[in-house]
RNA sequence: GGACGGGUGGGUGAGUGGCUAAAACCAGCAGACUGUAAAUCUGCCGCUCCUUGCGGGCUACGAAGGUUCGAAUCCUUCCCCGUCCA
């Protein structure tokens, strides 16, 4: 575990910081308290507790969850305490949020694994050495069950059963089990053993914010300002950005990877993408998006500046380069890439092509492969590949540029 | 514990003995058009085999058995979900 960091004592004037908090967020609760707040910390020299739960839940992070550790780093920057806490208890519970239905218990080694890969991408954003990383087995697991009929006897079940998603679901006859109600009343316990003074989430996770500041004020404790960020909308334009939904881009895709789908953002999209995950400002956001509206820049531009920069944050600015004059080479001049993933092939039989697809897990399934032909989606070394069962030879070293589809390409090494 | 309703492909949801690999819609994929945007249009959309044919085989309508030449559809048992009553 990381130690918290020492207090700094060398803080903004409030307004400035302020300022600073307040882009892209969606929502303050209450408005007043975080200056109040902000003001109290300068005055005592003591940083602000601010933390950000996220559960495990999935051995990546996305853009999506970005959005909300961008704001942790915002506080962190302006010399505040971040506090990661990683929901390795919760996670086996399973947030009830936006779920039409139970979600599957995860277990314990999937969860630690899972805690393992995010951390490290988590610090692509966040200071190490400036965040406390906690994790809510820490006073989770030492709860007895006196201590939690305790805590459940604080909230009302009418107000549980007030959130939309419980609603919705009893509306329509869908199961709710008695365990999701508990969900936000053991992470409100997180927010009693942090003693925090902020916590960020995203919009949907409003209501779970709410019951912790009840249930810190019935533990003799103020209440934390609860501040919320928008759900990034994903590649589809339409729905959140989830890796069920497969419209999200992941942070440790390759640049290529990523500069591809977010040129395949509707436009509209894209300002979004710019205020919530960027760094640029309200004022210059604007300015590009009045350059655009009046024809000076076109759209396209605007969009692969965004990928750029987006790139340039998990990877390095070169990498973001050469993203974008790859993808102008491959999609816009229409010649294979410069770098594509390189497969290696042992020598060998010859195979068909549609058995080549399969294996080189371009296609699920030797139906698919033969569709994917067929619909003249493949293509080696740029020359259309017609029939599915055509022999691919593999008996001597040479290398070929296989596309499938409208994005992959491997460079296959036959060796 | 009782009464009633329900469980169909990634999702919604038709289908109540053969015409059903299962309507329709959504999502997804490919192609055209473009700025790999959106919108639009066209096609595909369980797996597999080959002699690629309006071909063959296999798997699939909660589970397991059964009736039948033939079952998502009928029967039995079981599991799961909901509503109401207690």
């Amino acid at each position: 575990m990381t130690q918290p960091v020492p207090p700094s004592h060398e803080f903004k004037p409030v307004d400035e910081q302020l300022a600073y908090l307040k882009k892209g967020v969606a929502e303050i609760i209450p408005e007043g308290d975080l200056k109040a707040k902000l003001e109290h910390s300068l005055k005592t020299g003591t940083p602000l507790r601010v933390y950000l739960g996220v559960d495990p839940t999935a051995p990546d992070i996305h853009l999506g969850h970005t959005v909300v550790l961008r704001k942790l780093k915002h506080f962190q920057d302006l010399g505040h305490t971040a506090i990661f806490l990683i929901g390795d208890f919760s996670a086996m519970i399973g947030d009830p949020t936006g779920r039409s239905e139970t979600r599957p218990p995860l277990s314990r080694e999937e969860v630690e694994v899972n805690a393992k890969t995010y951390l490290a991408q988590v610090f692509k954003l966040l200071d190490p050495a400036k965040t406390e990383v906690r994790y809510n087995s820490e006073w989770l697991d030492k709860l007895s069950s006196y201590d939690v009929v305790r805590l459940c006897g604080h909230y009302r079940l009418a107000r549980m059963l007030e959130r939309e998603d419980f609603r919705t679901r009893l509306a329509e006859s869908q199961p709710i089990s008695v365990h999701e109600l508990l969900y936000p009343l053991l992470t409100a316990y997180d927010a009693v053993a942090l003693k925090s003074d902020v916590e960020i989430g995203a919009t949907e996770q409003k209501f779970n914010l709410l019951v912790h500041r009840d249930i810190q004020r019935e533990y003799g404790l103020a209440s934390e300002v609860a501040l919320t960020m928008p759900i990034l909308v994903g590649l589809d334009g339409h729905r959140k950005m989830s890796k069920s939904l497969g419209n999200y881009v992941g942070i440790t895709e390759s640049p290529d990877e990523i500069f591809g789908k977010i040129m395949s953002i509707p436009d509209e999209l894209m300002w979004s993408y710019y205020e919530l995950v960027t760094d640029r400002t309200p004022a210059e956001i604007a300015e590009l998006r009045g350059e655009v509206a009046n024809g000076k820049l076109h759209p396209m531009d605007a969009k692969m500046n965004l990928g750029q920069e987006i790139i340039a944050g998990f990877h390095g600015a070169d990498a973001a380069q050469k993203a974008a004059d790859n993808f102008q080479r491959v999609f816009r001049d229409r010649q294979g890439p410069v770098e594509a993933p390189v497969q290696r092939l042992p020598r060998g039989a010859a195979k068909k092509l549609s058995v080549l697809l399969v294996e080189l897990q371009l296609a699920p399934s030797k139906s698919e492969a033969d569709r994917l032909v067929k619909q003249k989606g493949v293509e080696i070394d740029g020359v259309l590949a017609e029939d599915p069962r055509q022999d691919i030879d593999l008996s001597q070293a040479r290398e070929f540029l296989l596309r499938a589809g409208k994005k992959k390409f491997l460079r296959i090494v036959v060796e």
